[in-house]
DNA sequence: CTCCAAAATTGGACTAGACAATTTCGGATG
DNA sequence: CATCCGAAATTGTCTAGTCCAATTTTGGAG
């Protein structure tokens, strides 16, 4: 491994004007508890003597991070700390059994499509073969927690949708009714923006910044089982793992 | 489990007009290789009737999702995807080399500082107790990847500060010249945005979407060793585990 | 042809303002 | 006292523009 002193004393990085404005709204934030109603946009905007468009861009930033959260009509308000999600448990439900909440999932949406180049490689199946698509809303506490979806050969699960239209849980239609159970997965977690339609299924901003996580699973025979994405706020939840060397 | 149809057929999520351009803006995108240079904004703001504030929204969204590169006073250009970057392997070094490229690092800071209630709190000493704040910039083929924040009790590990200067790893003094091996740890992943300094360090715009990866680890005795915090451009990283179920 | 300085192009930051959507609150009314 | 309604307050969206910084292009001098 190469160590050296980083000679990075160049220039300082200058800071933009928005972000006087945040730093700012970061000191009032610190001290006050969620709920409390912060500075309007127009008081902002006269007290540090710049545009709202300035003021705002900082609001965005924070509103993002999770610290703050408006409502129009009403105000700014300190918003409640990040949500602790842990990953890499059994189930959804069990995880928020767990920890004393109900979980829920809600059907969106269950139907057919054509493979695209990305999906026909992740199923090993043909472009253009039909494959499910199954979009699904998890809540805790009745509170929209992430929309998933989930995507199936259709052509090696056939009738899945119906089964899944009487209330049956995915995996437990896999196993009983498939005999198959995925036995290993690759787990990529990225940043992204919400579009319009996650936006409002949880409750948020179109362009909200978002945490996906995607698992892609194979059963024990190597074929890929289930492609699935699963969008979280991400200025609500943070994911949480526990790691042992051993 | 709770498990029924969604009626969410009230309203369709109406789309901001910046969302059309975005859009708009992808569809371009989808065919065109890395590299390709897309419309100017001032083209686009005719093109499409719109202001230049609306497509520059559009434009920085889909420059936080790693989609595309805007060089000032050159163009905005196709990105190149993201980077996979495998979590929860060995060492950040083995992880580079094992996929064929060269790591270093540089340390930009190492010195102490008093601890303030968090770190008190994660390191188990008591406020104010001076302790080690160690800040590194991880390479890969000399382009600046993450910025990693490390924190280690002063009274535990002293003249730790030293030491490192020489260039050695930290995980290898630890072990060396404390007898001290992380066992255990608990990693949190979630989403933040980048400020000036990080922002320069990394090479990207201030407020930039970024991944951060904590990691709060414990040695055998069940004492916590070290708090560290990674961050990562979310534009170009996306981090990848593989899941096992025995 | 080469080189260099000026001009043009392009993205970066910020301002000022108009209007819409929503919430809040107080006053009129029953 | 309760209810309804409208004005005021607040955030949401979008426009049109200015000025600056970085880069690229152009064109003239040599």
């Amino acid at each position: 491994m190469v160590v050296a002193l980083a000679d990075r004393s160049g220039r300082e990085p200058r800071e933009p004007k928005y972000y006087v404005v945040k730093r700012h709204l970061l000191d009032i934030i610190g001290t006050l508890p969620p709920g409390t109603l912060v500075p309007t946009e127009r008081l902002l905007m006269v007290q540090l003597g710049t545009s709202r468009t300035t003021v705002r861009q900082a609001l965005g930033e924070l509103v993002g991070e999770g610290r703050l959260v408006r409502r129009q009509g009403s105000g700014t308000y300190v918003a409640e700390p990040k949500v602790h999600w842990p990953l890499r448990m059994t189930s959804f439900t069990e995880q928020a059994h767990a920890t004393g909440h109900a979980a829920s999932t809600e059907l969106i949406d269950a139907g057919r499509e054509k493979a695209t180049d990305e999906i026909a490689a992740r199923l090993d199946v043909r472009v253009d073969a039909l494959v499910h698509r199954i979009e699904r809303l998890r809540l805790v506490d009745d509170v929209p927690m992430a929309v998933e979806t989930s995507h199936l050969s259709a052509q090696r699960f056939p009738g899945l949708a119906k089964l899944l239209r009487r209330g049956d849980s995915l995996y437990r239609v896999l196993r009983e009714e498939y005999g198959v159970v995925p036995v290993t997965a690759e787990e990529t977690i990225e940043t992204a923006s919400a579009s319009p339609r996650e936006a409002e299924l949880l409750g948020t901003e179109t362009g909200a910044p978002m945490l996906v996580l995607s698992r892609h699973s194979f059963a024990a025979d190597g074929s890929p089982v289930e492609w699935v994405q699963s969008w979280y706020r991400g200025d609500r939840y943070r994911f949480v793992t526990r790691l042992t060397t051993d």
